[in-house]
DNA sequence: CGCAGGCATTTAAACGGTTTAAGGAGATTT
DNA sequence: AAATCTCCTTAAACCGTTTAAATGCCTGCG
């Protein structure tokens, strides 16, 4: 490489100041068109690259805006993450991901660089046990956070997310229209605020329809396929075996159903499995998985939004959006048999 | 936000200079250590945060890495930067990770922006077509290029990735082992250096065996779940129904497993499908997924183990560096059966 | 002819760190 | 008491941009 090209090199080959440049590169209407078109084309012939630290250093605004999930390779952040990034590109802002896989200390240290680098805001769907405090040191220091998937209490940040205990009550009354009364819950935990609605959206469910919860049959356990295929190990010994089963997402569903398939049963006929998120994956699944959709779009979307419009100076309304989750209806689910297979 | 706390800021409550407090920070041993300590207490209590723009402005080193791949959602995708992010979260980079979805465009603007924001290096799956000169353009402005997964032509700069030919030999060789004659391959595409490399190693296995090759059962497509599934249906009408798949990669195997399931016919008997990648899905898939396994970690901690020795002043040797295949045999292939299932 | 006003450009001071040569204070040697 | 040596500390330049204020230069007008 040369030696850097930069806006005072610019300045000199044409006996400029570097404030015209800079203006000009800019397109500000105080440097003339003639002189604005002479500067550009000598940007370009040089190869100059615009830095963005010293720029940012100077207007601290940096273009960056950081995201933080649980674990991008799941289809359901990655759903999020594709709205997100669809919609900071248009407001040409750079983003920076990261994975905290629940750890506090990851998502704080991510938290720590996004600082260093003058991040312009922040969009997470928190780790489990965050403390408020972390959110803080982001908002007081001039990075605005916004939630996704997950909520916090004791803080006025804009979160948005599903309604789950609607949404999972909405799955629970599917299987209890279709007979079935002895109905598990599978995977997540009750430690978040979503594990906690959600189960609360089950029971509330099966109390309505006046089913004694077993608390036997709510199986905790990692949010992913292998969590769910091993989950059906353990479903299939009970000495009860629930004839239908409520997943904590997709993932877990497809797992459950591929260990009812090892057994030798058909999800569907023989159990019947409930997803929730509506991941592409799940309308090609075998059999096509009824399961609950979650708006991870719309969650992503409106997040990158309301973040972007905060920038901006609009006055997002802070507090929580839900989204209303829907029912998707296919094959993975179907009526109680009145003799079970075995 | 109270108002910002800078060096001077600690310099000053402390009566040193900002030169001090400086050296301090980062444990020169030109500070006293008393000294040291009493800066650092202070710069915690203050809630102080170190600006990277300002510094690295002057070190001309930001910490930064960019990775840009196809499309982070794509598992294969994501074991390689799960291995990336872990070896460069030991030397303390952040890391910005971008998809191209295959757009030259998208990926130059990557570049381009990565530049600006005084990228250290960059680690990338080039998109289709990507012409070298945009990989110069980083190097040219000092920001080492690395290469994972594909290859491109015309460049001497480091690349990690499979042996291509090799594993699709392994898994057609297998399958030809197995008895079967009409193989076909479905998924990708021959536009990349992957592409050719894979679709060789396929026609030489057939040719070795004495098998002709048909044109026609080589079917293009996308790589994902959703293409494997389309496939199946196409493969399902053909004339002459191949007794065996070679697929792209797990994705589409799984895709294909669930469209041959949906035709009632039993993947692994009816039908024999090969994976590639050995996704952690593949061993769950029913019937459990027969594929190659590919060394994706392998690849990505190999290749920000490079990155990060370049940029320490090691001289990591450039060129192609090809990681071995190898045969993972589960219960989707079986031998030929003499009257196939209709 | 002197001056107000408008336009295009320049000056110079930030922004918040790092770096290095030079300075200062004691302690030790001569 | 002067000279030398060790440690610590500091002043000042620098990194590449932005921006408020200042500067020329013209033109038009009373």
């Amino acid at each position: 490489m040369a030696q850097k090209i930069k806006l005072s090199t610019i300045a000199e080959t044409l006996g400029v100041s570097t404030a015209t440049v800079s203006l000009a590169l800019r397109d500000s209407p105080l440097v003339a068109a003639v002189t604005r078109d002479k500067i550009k084309e000598q940007a370009r012939a040089l190869g100059y690259i615009y830095n963005r630290r010293a720029a940012s250093l100077r207007t601290s605004r940096s273009g960056i805006v950081g995201v933080v999930v649980h674990d991008i390779m799941n289809p359901f952040y990655g759903e999020i993450l594709k709205a997100i990034e669809a919609e900071l590109d248009r407001d040409r802002q750079t983003f920076i991901l990261s994975n905290h896989y629940d750890s506090v200390e990851k998502q704080r240290a991510f938290i720590e660089t996004l600082l260093q680098l003058g991040g312009d805001g922040v969009i997470m769907s928190p780790a489990i046990g965050t403390p408020p405090e972390d959110i803080r040191l982001a908002e007081d220091n001039g990075m605005p956070a916004i939630l996704v998937a997950r909520s916090i209490e004791g803080l006025d940040v804009p979160i948005f997310r599903g309604d789950d205990a609607y949404g999972i009550s909405l799955a629970t009354n599917h299987l209890i229209s279709l007979g079935h009364r002895c109905i598990a819950m599978v995977g997540g935990t009750d430690q978040t605020s979503t594990g906690r609605d959600r189960y609360q959206g089950y029971v509330t469910a099966l109390r309505k329809a006046n089913i004694e919860v077993d608390p036997n049959l709510r199986i905790p356990g990692p949010r992913t396929m292998q969590g769910g295929f091993e989950a059906a190990v353990h479903l299939l010994s009970l000495p009860q075996k629930p004839t239908a089963v409520v997943c904590w997402n997709d993932l877990v569903a497809i797992g459950i159903m591929n260990g009812i398939a090892r057994a030798g049963l058909v999800p569907g006929r023989d159990i019947s499995v409930t997803g929730y998120d509506d991941l592409e994956d799940a309308s090609i699944a075998t059999p096509a998985l009824t399961t609950v959709w979650n708006g991870q779009a719309e969650v992503g979307r409106s997040a990158a939004r309301a973040l972007l419009d905060k920038l901006n100076g609009s006055h997002e309304p802070d507090g929580i959006h839900l989204i209303k989750p829907e029912m998707r209806i296919r094959q993975s689910t179907g009526p109680l048999r009145s003799t079970p297979h075995d």
